[in-house]
This record gives structure tokens, C-alpha cells and sequence, in this order.
DNA sequence: ATATGCCTTATGTCTAGTCATAATATATAC
DNA sequence: GTATATATTATGACTAGACATAAGGCATAT
């Protein structure tokens, strides 16, 4: 029986406390939030809600009727905001520019039909365009984008506005993976980002769909000395 | 007044569905938790929940009072897990080698004092290894871990289990900063992960804290090709 | 011994309230 | 006009219940 006030976070704290100093041992069961609720005073909805947040973070591990148990390898979860390049530059100080440098519509290549499980004959248009900062070069994008699943596509022009930009506002999504890696800096790249080329580029690929659909894949390609940060 | 049934996520789409045909364009206000709980007939709770969790999405923006906001620039987040590496490596179904390379306690350099805010003569604890996957170098580790933060250390020999791991049973945090970005492989790191000088070295950094006390500051290098994903 | 279905149980979700808190808007005092 | 106190209001947190659902375990029939 614990003192009176407890809230949600205090009994995130005291779960944590009780993890590391092993009073509940990584891969062990942990009592019931009933059980919980009783000895903090509080709610059984307190407790769960505690617990969800945990499970979340990966912490915890749930699972009805078998109950809720300690991770056995602490895999934390790092979250990343993922804002529009438009504003990631602005929010720096930087003046934001963009560039189209290519758009025009192909029979979607071998590679980009494997990735987005696209059939045969499936068009794609594909963008490539520049995204600056007080106008150095601070992205590289690269873009296709599965005609068939985007309504409205051929409406934009990709002049003023990015593909991204357009994309977030006009097209709804439900599954997304990201990718980040070290890439070379081939020829074209290195002339874009103003590198040399074999420079080190740090790159994120993403791929979004629409319940099943695939929607488009993009390769972005940052210029020099990028880092992504992210503090929690 | 909409049929029946209606669940948190419900919710969550049908906002989203609005958000996304400009029924409730970027920056506008949308109506309050009672007035949507009467529109779903259900409970606020139940808005409630589905409203925090698009404002943790980052698709809304919440203040009391103020009253409920479309987010402007639709700030995606993409969480991250970051597991040990040895988990990492297991999963992939290949066999975990971990190798102690150095192990040295110095006077904190002057770059390390400025990342962790540490006193001038502080002492830190200097670790190098590498972590193979089925006998292919999978990451390099270089660590730094500020002694006088760390109880038990000189109890840890690190030549079986790594100071990440150590750390993560041992030494509760707070607080972590991670940053990723592209490195160009030296000397030294292309001799540790079998590359050539020059060759792009995806690499992360973090620093963790415990209430404002630096614990440990480790860039992890990883070897040719690698790439961090996520999907949600 | 094995497969099927039922029962139990812990979490998941929900309701209809209450009280707390932060931020805005308004009224008041100077 | 400006600064300060006050009322209002929307979200934040919580309670004590309820029913839903997934999954482990047990019993039964084959």
C-alpha cells in the first residue's frame, strides 16, 4: 500500500524502478493490473494505461490471458519525427528553395516493380527535384510515383509545390516503411549536393501504401555533414 | 449522427478521412471532445483517446483550452526500435561474436567534456570493440563512459558481455540523444570493418543521461551495406 | 495419444461521470 | 491605457464499473 496521489506516470516510474533493480528480472510475469490497482489505490484503467504506455516503449510485453512480462532484451523504441523538408529548413533559419528537375511518366523498371509489387505494364511518374537551404543544396529527391493509385495526379505540375508536400496533403496513407543508409555520391548526385563524387551521402528511402496499394517510393539523399537527431 | 458502432480507432479514421478531404483543412480548429462524443455517440473518453493519439501521431495539435488543431505541416513519427546488437545479429539468423579490442581510462578530451558537459579533469572509461555477424564484421563500437556516474564499473571487464549491454542491465537512463549520418570510413575503421579508406560508413551516436547526469557517449559504425529500417 | 471444444482469465475497450489544470477572455483596479 | 485578478472553458487525468476478445488450460470424445 503506497501513498495516496499516484497518476499514470508515477506507476510508470515505479514499474521502471522494479525492472531495474530486478525486483522483476527481465522475461519475468509481472502482476495483473487488477493486482495493481489494489496495491497503488488507483483504477484498474491507471494501471493500464501505465502499462499500454510501457508496452509501447517496448518495455513490456502483452499479451491477453498470458499476461504482461518484462522484455527480455530491452529494445527501445527511438521516435523520429519526419517533417516535411519545407519546414525542416525554415524551422533552421534557412531559406527554403525548390527546384523540379525532371518529370515525365516511364513503364515503372524492373527494380521499382519488385520493390512496389507493381504489375508488368504499370506506369509510374517519376520526379527528381532539389530542395535548398538559403540555396546550398540540401536534398536530393528522388521520386515514383504509381499513377494508378493516386487520383488527381495529373492536376499537378510539381513546379512550386514538392511531390512530398503534394503527397501528404492530397493523398491519405496507412503503411510506410523507411529505410536510412550510407550511399556513395555517384556522378550525377555528386553534381547535385555539390559533392565530390565517392563522398559518403546520407540517405533515407521510404515507401508508402494505401491499404495494400503502393503509393510511391522516394530516395532522398542529403548534402554534406547531414545528421539526423532525435532526443526523447 | 453516425451508426452505432464506434471504437477509438474508428474515430481516429473518420478525423483523419476530414483531415484529408479539407472537411477540417491544415491549421483549423476542430470541435471540442463533447461535441464529437455526441456527433460518434459515445463517451469523451473514447474521443479522447482516439484525439491523443493522432496529436502523439503529430497529425494533431492540443492545448487546453486553446481546443484541438490540424496540424499545419503534417510532422509524421517514425518510431524506431533500437535493439542490442546481439539481438540484432541473432535475429537475422546468423551467429553473435563480440571481441574486446580496447579498454583504457583517461582524462575526458576536450570534445567528449563539451558533448557531456563533463568537469575538466573528469575521468571516463574508454572502450573499443566490434560485434560480428557469423564471422563478417557487423559493427564497430567506440564508447566512453564517464566513471564517476557509473557505480560498479570497475566490477565490469567487458570481455565477454558489451558495455551496451552491461549498460542497459546495469545503469538506468532518462534521457537519450541519438543522431544518424554518413561517415567516411579511416584508417582504422576500414581495417575493423574489412572496407576500403574512404568507403561510406552509416553510423550512429547517442548519449544518454540520467536526470541530467552524462552516463555514456558511443558512435557504432556498422559495416558495408547496412541499412535501418522501420515500418509502421 | 491426439484433436476438439469449452471455460477461465488477463488484457482491451468502453461508459458516464468527477475533479484538476492550463490558457484564454473578461472584468476590474490603478 | 495597462496591469492584475477572476471566470470560463477545453483538454488531462481519474474512478468504478461493464462487456469484448484472445489465448492458455482443461476436459472430453475420438
Amino acid at each position: 500500500m503506497l501513498p495516496s496521489k499516484n497518476s499514470y506516470t508515477d506507476i510508470k516510474e515505479i514499474v521502471l524502478a522494479r525492472i531495474r533493480d530486478h525486483t522483476w528480472p527481465p522475461g519475468s510475469i509481472i502482476p495483473g493490473e487488477i493486482e495493481l490497482a489494489e496495491e497503488f489505490g488507483c483504477a484498474r484503467a491507471t494501471v493500464n494505461r501505465a502499462m499500454r504506455e510501457l508496452a509501447e516503449d517496448g518495455i513490456l510485453d502483452r499479451k491477453r490471458k498470458a499476461g504482461t512480462r518484462v522484455n527480455k532484451s530491452p529494445v527501445r523504441h527511438a521516435k523520429f519525427a519526419i517533417p516535411l523538408v519545407r519546414i525542416e529548413v525554415e524551422s533552421t533559419g534557412a531559406a527554403y528553395r525548390y527546384t523540379l528537375l525532371n518529370k515525365k511518366i516511364f513503364i515503372a523498371p524492373a527494380w521499382l516493380r519488385a520493390r512496389l509489387s507493381l504489375g508488368d505494364s504499370a506506369e509510374v511518374l517519376h520526379l527528381q527535384c532539389m530542395h535548398f537551404a538559403d540555396n546550398t543544396p540540401f536534398q536530393f529527391e528522388d521520386r515514383w510515383i504509381n499513377i494508378d493509385a493516386v487520383h488527381n495526379i495529373e492536376n499537378a505540375d510539381f513546379t512550386t509545390i514538392g511531390p512530398n508536400e503534394w503527397l501528404v496533403n492530397e493523398m491519405p496513407f496507412t503503411d510506410v516503411e523507411i529505410a536510412f543508409s550510407a550511399r556513395v555520391a555517384d556522378k550525377k548526385l555528386a553534381e547535385y549536393l555539390s559533392l565530390s563524387i565517392g563522398e559518403p551521402v546520407f540517405t533515407t528511402e521510404r515507401i508508402t501504401w494505401l491499404s495494400g496499394t503502393p503509393i510511391t517510393f522516394a530516395r532522398f539523399s542529403f548534402g554534406r555533414g547531414y545528421s539526423l537527431k532525435t532526443r526523447f
